[in-house]
Formats: C-alpha cells, sequence, structure tokens
DNA sequence: CGTTAAGCGAGACGGTACGTCGTGTCTTTGT
DNA sequence: ACAAAGACACGACGTACCGTCTCGCTTAACG
C-alpha cells in the first residue's frame, strides 16, 4: 500500500530493490510534519530533508503531496475495534464519541478537505481516498448489520445510508459551521437517526 | 459585500474613487476561469489579465484567493424561494434535489473542499465561509421551523441538526464515496431524518 | 590506455576478468552521442543505457565524464602520417590544412574548450589532456626539427613556440571569432611564421 | 549591456521599471562568487542569494550562468590604456606582459573555456562573446596599425592574424600545454611575429 | 570440482542545481 | 487616491545528473 507500483509478486525484478526503510522514514516524516506545520505547511523537501532521504527517492514512489499524505494517514490508522455491546446506540456512541476530542477534530479539519480537494481533480487520489475512508466505516456498518440481525432495526435500513448521515453531519459542521461538535451533538445525532429506522 | 472595505456612507473620501467595473470585472473573471481550470489552477495574475485589471487592484479590494472566490460565489447565489407546499417532505425535496444536478454537484465537490481546507488555517475565511454557508442554509431551516409551528414534526426538535444531517450527508457522499447522489439518495435521506424528528 | 587501472602485467588477478566488450561498447556509444548531442549534452546514463551497460561498469573504469571522452577521442584519433615532403612549407600545409574541414572544426570547437574548462580544475584530467595534445603536436615537431636540420629554418627556433603560434592562433580563431578558419588563413599563418624562423 | 532586453529608446514602457541597484547587485555577486568558488561551482541560488534578489530577477535579465558571467566580465574589464612609445615591440609588451600575472591566467584559464564551451553551443552567447574578446583585441590592434603607418612593419600585413597568432598562442599555452606562460615566452613570439611582418 | 572474488546489467540511493511558477508587495506613469 | 503594468523577494515545485550502493547473476582461476 506504501509503494502502490512495487511488485507484488514473488518475481524479483533486475536491479537495487527498494530500500524498505526510505519508506519507513518517508511516512515517518510525513506524520511528524503534519503534526507540527500541517497540511499547507508540509513541503517535499522538508519531508525529504527530515527522513534523511533525497527528493527523487519520494517522487519514485508517489506521484505528490496528497498521495504521500494519504498513505501517512493509512499507516497511522489504528484499527478502531469494532465494539459489539449488544445495543446499536451504544455501540454508534462508542464508534462516533472520539471524533468529540480536540485533536482528532484539528487532524480531521486540516487534512480531510485538502484531500477531498485534490480527489475533485485526480481520479488516482480520488481512489485512494475512497478506499481510506471505506475502511473506517467498517465498524458502524458492522454494528448497524448486527442490529438489523437482532430486530433493532427496521430490516429495510439502508446501512450506508445511515453512516453518511452520521458522519457526514459530523464533518459538515467541522468543515464549514465553526459550531463546536461535542458528545452532546454526536448523542442527539445518533439517537435521531436511530429513531429513523426504529423497525 | 464584495468590496468590504468601501465607504457606505455619503462621506466622500479623497481621491479617485475605485471603480465599479473592476469589481464586475474580475468577479466574471474569477467564475469564469472557475469553470475553465477549477480552483485548484486558478492563479490571481490569470484573473488579472482576464479582468484587463492590475494585480493591486484585486489585493486592494480582498486579501486573497479564497475570499475572492467565496465572494465570487456569493454573486452566483440565485436566492433560492424559499418553498412553502405546506408539507415538509415536499418542502425538503424541493430545496435538496437541485444537488442531484451534475453541474451543482461538480462546483460543490471542487470548490467547497478547498475553501474548507483554507478555512481551517484562516479564520477570515472561516468567518466569510460560515456565513455563506449560513445563507444557503436560510430556506430549510425556515421550512423545518414553519413544519414545527404546524405540529408535523416534535417541536422539541434539534433545526440545525437536521440540516446538518441532510446536508453534511450529502456532501460527505460527494466530497469522499464516489458514489452518486441521485434524487433516490436524497428522498430517502429526507424521509429517514422525517422520521427521526416526527411527533 | 582505455583502462588505467587495470594490470598491466602476465599477473592474474583473482575474480572476473573484465569484459572487453564492455570498453569498446562504451567508448562507441561516447562518439555517438558527442555527434549526437554534444559534450554539454552528454551524460553518463545515456551512455550506459545506449551502450547497453551498467553505470558502475563505466565508473569502474574512469573517473568521469571527461576522462571518458578524452579516452574516446585518443580511440578516434586516426594516427596523421607525419608528411616528409623536403619542404618544411608543404609539410605544415599538410598537417593544418586538414583543420579547414567543417566537421573537424566542429569537433574541435565543442569538445576542445569543454575539455580544456574541466582540465582547469581537474589536474588529473589535466595531465591525461595534455598527453592528448602532445601525440597531436609530434607530426609537427618532427617537421620543424627535420627543417633545423636542413638549415631552412634558423637552429635557435623554439620548436614548441612555433607549433603553439600556428595552432594556438587556429584554435583561438574557432573558439573566440566566430571567423571561419579557411585554408588561405592557414597559409598565411605558416607563412609568417616561416618567415619569423628563417636563418 | 548589463540588461540585454531592456528598451534602449527614450519611450517609456508601462509598468514598474527593472530597478537598476539589481543589475548592480547581481552583477558584483557574480565577480565575487566567480573569485571565490570558480565557474563550475557558480549557481544562481548562490548568486541570487548573496545579491538579495530573486531568481526570477535573475532569469528575467539573462538566460544561464554563462550569460551572466559574461556580463559580469564585460563590466569588469578595466579599459586598458593603449599604449604608445613609437616602437611596436614594446606597445606590444606593455599590452601582453600583464598575461604573465598568475591572477590573470587564473581567471582566463578558468573562465574563457568554459564560456568557449557554451558558445559553440548557445549562438547568442557566442555573439556576446565574441564582442568581448573584440574588445580586448583593440589596443594591439592600433598599435600593430599606427607601426605600419610608421613604415616598421610591412603594409601588406593581417593585422587581425597577427593578434590570433599572438593571443592565440598564449591562450593555447594556458589552456592546454600546462606549461607556464612566463614573460620569456611572451617576449619570445613578440619577437618572432616581429621579424614575420617586418617590412 | 567447488570455492572465491571480482565483473556484470539494472536501477535505487542521497545530493544538488536547475528553471518555472505563484504569492503578495512595491514602484512606475497616467488619470 | 486609484488605475494598469509589471518588477520585486521569497520559496516550493518537479526534473535531471551525478557518483555510489545494492541486488542476483556470471565468469574465470585457484585450491
Amino acid at each position: 500500500m506504501a509503494a502502490p507500483v512495487v511488485a507484488k509478486s514473488g518475481v524479483r525484478l533486475p536491479g537495487r530493490p527498494r530500500d524498505p526503510r526510505a519508506d519507513a522514514a518517508i511516512l515517518t516524516a510525513v506524520v511528524e510534519l503534519l503534526a507540527e506545520v500541517g497540511f499547507g505547511g508540509l513541503t517535499v523537501d522538508a519531508v525529504a530533508h527530515r527522513a534523511g532521504v533525497g527528493k527523487a527517492t519520494i517522487y519514485r514512489r508517489w506521484d505528490g503531496k496528497e498521495q504521500l499524505v494519504l498513505d501517512a494517514l493509512s499507516t497511522e490508522v489504528q484499527l478502531m475495534a469494532t465494539p459489539d455491546t449488544g445495543d446499536l446506540a451504544t455501540d454508534l456512541r462508542q464508534i462516533y464519541e472520539p471524533m468529540a476530542e480536540p485533536v482528532a477534530q484539528q487532524s480531521a479539519t486540516r487534512l480531510m478537505p485538502a484531500l477531498a480537494a485534490e480527489a475533485a481533480v485526480n481520479p488516482e487520489l480520488a481512489d485512494r481516498l475512497r478506499s481510506f475512508v471505506a475502511m473506517r466505516r467498517g465498524a458502524a456498518k458492522d454494528a448497524i448489520q448486527r442490529a438489523i440481525g437482532r430486530g433493532e432495526v427496521d430490516p429495510s435500513t439502508d446501512v450506508d445510508l445511515c453512516i453518511d448521515l452520521l458522519t457526514g453531519s459530523l464533518l459538515y459542521r467541522l468543515f464549514f459551521s465553526g459550531a463546536d461538535v461535542g458528545i452532546d451533538v454526536i448523542q442527539q445525532a445518533i439517537a435521531l437517526v436511530l429513531r429513523g429506522i426504529a423497525p
């Protein structure tokens, strides 16, 4: 995933293989620098210098800043443990309440719109962004589907739509409203959606 | 709104007054160029050249590319007539179904994330973006409040939350999902939210 | 000469011996590329690719582009047959008139200054350049010395100075004057120098 | 001469005129850096930084490093006072003996071949180099022509050829021979040429 | 006859300089 | 004071070469 063009098969390409330490050093540098200077302040030169790497080594692996950041984020995704408490409202609260953390909000606010903006123009990035987002939706999807199985929600419910409503409303507030997104808002949104899909 | 620093009173400032044709030419050029090269490809030099205007004339009126684009969009907002059909579902469909138009989607996808990205870093722009967004929420807000008055929805409903759910879910799909946002999706979202706020 | 570090003795070093076809392929590629793109446009990568050789194989044999070019030229030097007509003026004309050929001028103009420029900074190259130049002076030197023996020129004549005057004036015109160097100019220069060293 | 594209007429172009202090600062920086790091070590970034100028300001005026160096040298040419002692040999010695100075030799050796190499490929630079060289030939040309007037040398003498012989032989030694060029060599060359053009 | 040491093509590596571009400011002349 | 024009300092961009360094392999002579 980090180095999209590399051969995945067992066939050995001729020439010196790419040094996997370079990938690691670059991605680490990106993560560090994102925290320090944000997305807009991130420069390829700075990444190269911080990683102790030539710029060409970066451009050999990625097509630009956005793809690089996206891969850096993918490595950072701490696999969210899918909660399974037996109650959908509780599950969803456990999934979404971490978004009330200021640090999570800041990184979401700074990075996601920039990536979306570039994805609007760059289909290759759009793909990668899409699969990154899909990963993050997994936990909620599982929770809702289990609830359908339990008869807790209407079986004709469109699971993806529910997630769009929940995630989308929170991100929308973050991106455009300036209103803070606290635990209360998250709980209200969950409650509203659950009423909407009650059997 | 276009020229925030201009005197609004009848007092005449000394010196040559600003040429209002310059404002018009600049905003027109921005709108044209946005359509041609998108937000990322838009440069202040190109705007100045297209408008037949010096760059200083632009910077005298706006603080940067983003503010300029925001004002250009504001002038483009065709004042959406607030529908009042007596039925909330119908009102909301009239408000949101235009978002299913491909042209509307394209401009939303290209511009809004870029503005949000910059707003995350630039508080002054964040303010302007916020008020721009607020304008566009007016129609839905009015419709829901009228429905509350009619007893059509639960009187304790958080109106803003409803709008966040509806608008946010649609934009979220546009920005990140790649899934198309058609009339059916819009209608389902409206239906779900209405069930959620039924009295 | 082509491979300066190779053992010349009969002692066999351990390991695989260098492939002499690589030397030939490299030098051929250099000569071809010099004609196509000139000295400034010559890159080691291009030489390696054209010769079907790894870059390391080049750097194992030469220290850099300049040394490589110099050796390539040395192999191209068609051993000029020293003329011996019994008349110094005739001998010198036979030696210098080939310099009036456009193709000879072009390669001289493109390569020699570049080599001199690098030699000014790189003593190792300066040495090699010096011995290359000395080779090319041999014919004229012999001719003048024979003329001294015949009593045709003043016996106190500084032979090297004569050659510097003749060769230097022609190269100087090529490098800096833009004036063409035709047979007439060569003949005049020879005549002037011969008058200057007449007994 | 420093800024080749600037209008020379009295007509005022629109827009901010180029700042002549930038030209001066750039040329000064070039001269300083040439002395410190030589031609090969000269970088446009370093010039810009030393001159307190943006790179674009350099590229707006010159097409590359070579043209820049050439102009820098042109400003450095201390107008050699044409000597007129009444004796051609003495005049020529005064003109050429300064070339025996090590510092003059070093700068000649480092710069002139590099410029000639680039001129071989770049006609625009070749022109500028030509006129630079022509300037430096003026003194010798005048001296020889006066000597013709005095009947000191054969009136059919090709003046330019004489200068090519003298200058060319000295530069040739500097560039390729590695032999030092002392006052004795200069005097011998002058003597030989004078014998060659005696009436 | 297998070990050993160097050569081989390929191409990644850390660097460095390049020339271009965009931003936001400043400086002209002319309204 | 505002206008168009365009120069200015700054700094990031993505490319190109350089000379070195791994890879997995081939090719001989030596033990």
